[in-house]
DNA sequence: TGTACATCAGTGAACGCGCGTTCACTGATGTAC
DNA sequence: TGTACATCAGTGAACGCGCGTTCACTGATGTAC
């Protein structure tokens, strides 16, 4: 049964983008290992040829989650008219119907906020890396102000989206909830 | 070992009390029903004479968490210097650094936030409920406004507070922490 | 290049454990007469 | 007001179940000669 070493590292990397998918669609305390096992098409035995514990499947998940979403706004990615319209493209993304209807491949801060907060250190410091990747792409995008103004209002931006994502998921009127990403885009966009 | 009715209603509210403190310190997959009955002093199997399953907990958990800060936000409370003022004592208390280290006596949808999108569908409805009540409480304080104006600002400040106070307690740097606090209070007061 | 053997990715059963929930039991409370 | 009995809050053991993790086993891969 032993594969051979690209075999197994591609295995690996599909074990992490089902564990990756898994966590931002049920939960990390809510999603097993069977489950991710299962997602990438193997059984749970076989789990520890890979990683040591759920602790560090959590870590590598969330920084393989973040990493996608960051490399999506990198500034190769822009479209064109400039910084400022990519900072209200990014913003509009960030706060679609679309995005808030799949936190299984959106942003990880959004979709795990609140466990994240409670995770392991490892996971913590790689969703910190991920979160200050995030706010240096929207203060490029903001490169107009001065490069400290841009950053501060970036972090902000960046808080206030997770915010409003992480809410309009949780609220039951489907109207407010297209309220409360219409209203951030709004304040975000005229900042 | 029955109690009188007045002893079984005040169990009945220590429990919710618990839990309510419980689900937020630890999210509400890692919070097991004995250690919530512990918490309230008792033993688990008396639970069910009070709740029907954890799911019935939850959501009167999370109606309890939410009141205790609404009715903190309610204008009775406000202090003097007219709205305005109370606007910026509501923001600034919300992303003090002690809310954001006593996740337990603090807002429901800031500790448990990514896990009540997850949440049945009564938890859910209760948190919609939380969250415009805050809201009305918010707008109140920034009547100065047109009212229409006020509410879509008061939904936008509550959101960003939820997001920065959440990616606060992430973030394992704790200057970073600090700044998002700090970036969060000065846009909001400034808008 | 061909053969013999060590490696190790993946399987599937099993581990102990804690989960949410149920249940027989207790004894103080509240009620009926 | 006093007595007999039904109620039911709370206990602690037990339920089945799924969790994260371990392990003996398999057989294809990679290596040594």
């Amino acid at each position: 049964m032993k594969k051979s070493k690209a075999d197994a590292a591609l295995t690996r990397k599909r074990i992490l983008e089902s564990a990756s998918a898994e966590f931002r669609r049920n939960g990390i305390h809510a999603t097993g290992m069977a489950e991710v096992m299962a997602a990438a098409g193997l059984t749970k035995g076989g789990f520890y040829r890979h990683f040591a514990s759920k602790d560090q499947l959590v870590s590598e998940a969330c920084a393989e989650g973040m990493k996608s979403i960051v490399q999506a706004g990198e500034p190769p990615v822009t479209r064109g008219g400039g910084p400022q319209a990519d900072f209200r493209a990014t913003v509009e993304d960030y706060l679609s119907v679309m995005h808030r209807d799949d936190p299984a491949g959106g942003c990880v801060l959004a979709s795990i906020g609140s466990e994240l907060a409670r995770a392991c250190p490892e996971a913590r410091r790689v969703a910190s890396k991920g979160f200050t990747d995030l706010v240096d792409n929207i203060a490029e995008q903001l490169q107009a102000k001065e490069p400290e103004e841009a950053r501060s209002q970036a972090v902000f931006a960046l808080c206030a989206m997770i915010g409003a994502i992480t809410v309009s998921r949780i609220v039951d009127d489907p109207d407010l909830s297209a309220t409360i990403l219409q209203e951030a885009k709004r304040h975000l966009v005229e900042t």
